[in-house]
DNA sequence: AATTACCCCAACCGCTCGCTA
DNA sequence: TTAGCGAGCGGTTGGGGTAAT
């Protein structure tokens, strides 16, 4: 079939963007607002291809852009999540507010890269997951590691875990670990018994919402400040029980599967989990 | 001061996905 | 069911800036 190019390139400007371009598409975005992007050169009279509008909004111009000076706390999450996800520099700058996934990735590439040479990871055999086959469910594996110890983690705690979405609109495979999970040395699901032990967790979960947090993070808890501390040294266990399940590609963190938002609304939403209760539906 | 080498990052490109008619 | 469009993603490139010689 072959699909028509998003605009014809001739009589359009290429390469830097000038002062007066930038103006003109900051007050035509003002005013119309953003999206219809093949259309908007035309309309807001710029001689540029839709995609470099798009791109230039999203990576410079938009008002709540943060540039430069990326903390350490940004980088350390950065590494984490890099650890976790991969190159998918969107994703990883969907948790980091003002950062575009150009930034991040400009910044792995030039910075955190050759630190990352440098440091080999703790775990030879694990391969940057972007290079592994796509896991397709959750196969529980035995991390063997103490999580952290009862008293210290807040009340009640659930982690949800999901298909790497390819686009929006992802479907969701959530499950729930008990905090009483967490308690023990295996904090990951071993059997299919565990995951019938996830359902009351999350009745758990509907019963008490969570404290103060519309959503919490696998690498970035929305927590009360009480539990800071405690948090921290879950998500230092979390990662290294993770680096120690996903050695082969059947960890239930492997590739495809990430951490990532767990909001209310999603939580009580448990019918796409159905198939992880039913131990049939598995391969 | 001139030249070269290297680094950084904005922008481009090709591809894929979701949606819709 | 399928073709086409709009949009987003990740890899790559090229040019400007700066350090080194």
């Amino acid at each position: 079939m072959g699909r028509s190019p998003c605009c014809s390139k001739e009589g359009l400007n290429r390469g830097a963007w000038t002062a007066l371009e930038d103006k003109i598409l900051t007050s035509y975005i003002k005013a119309h607002g953003e999206g219809k992007w093949r259309n908007l050169p035309k309309r807001a009279g710029l001689k540029r291809c839709g995609k470099s509008c798009r791109l230039r909004w999203l990576n410079y111009l938009r008002p709540d852009i943060k540039r430069g000076n990326i903390s350490v706390d940004e980088e350390e999450l950065i590494v984490r999540l890099h650890k976790l996800l991969g190159n998918r520099w969107s994703l990883i700058a969907g948790r980091l507010p003002g950062r575009t996934d150009n930034e991040i990735k400009n910044y792995w590439n030039t910075t955190l890269a050759k630190k990352a040479i440098a440091q080999p990871p703790p775990f030879p055999s694990q391969e940057s997951p972007s290079s592994k086959p796509k896991a397709k469910r959750i196969l529980a594996t035995n991390g063997n590691s103490n999580i952290v110890g009862p008293s210290k983690l807040p009340s009640p705690l659930a982690i949800t875990i999901r298909p790497q979405p390819v686009r929006a609109k992802p479907t969701w495979c959530t499950l729930l670990l008990a905090q009483e999970k967490l308690h023990e040395n295996s904090p990951l699901l071993k059997s299919t018994s565990d995951i019938q032990d996830s359902q009351i967790c999350k009745a758990r979960c509907e019963d008490f919402p969570l404290q103060g947090a519309s959503e919490i993070r696998l690498l970035d808890f929305d927590l009360d400040d009480h539990f800071q501390a405690e948090k921290d040294h879950f998500m230092g266990n979390m990662l290294e029980t993770i680096d120690n399940t996903a050695p082969s590609g059947e960890g239930i963190f492997s590739e495809s599967w990430t951490g990532t938002v767990c909001t209310e609304e999603d939580t009580l939403d448990l019918e796409s989990t159905a198939f992880l209760l039913d131990p049939e539906d598995w391969p």
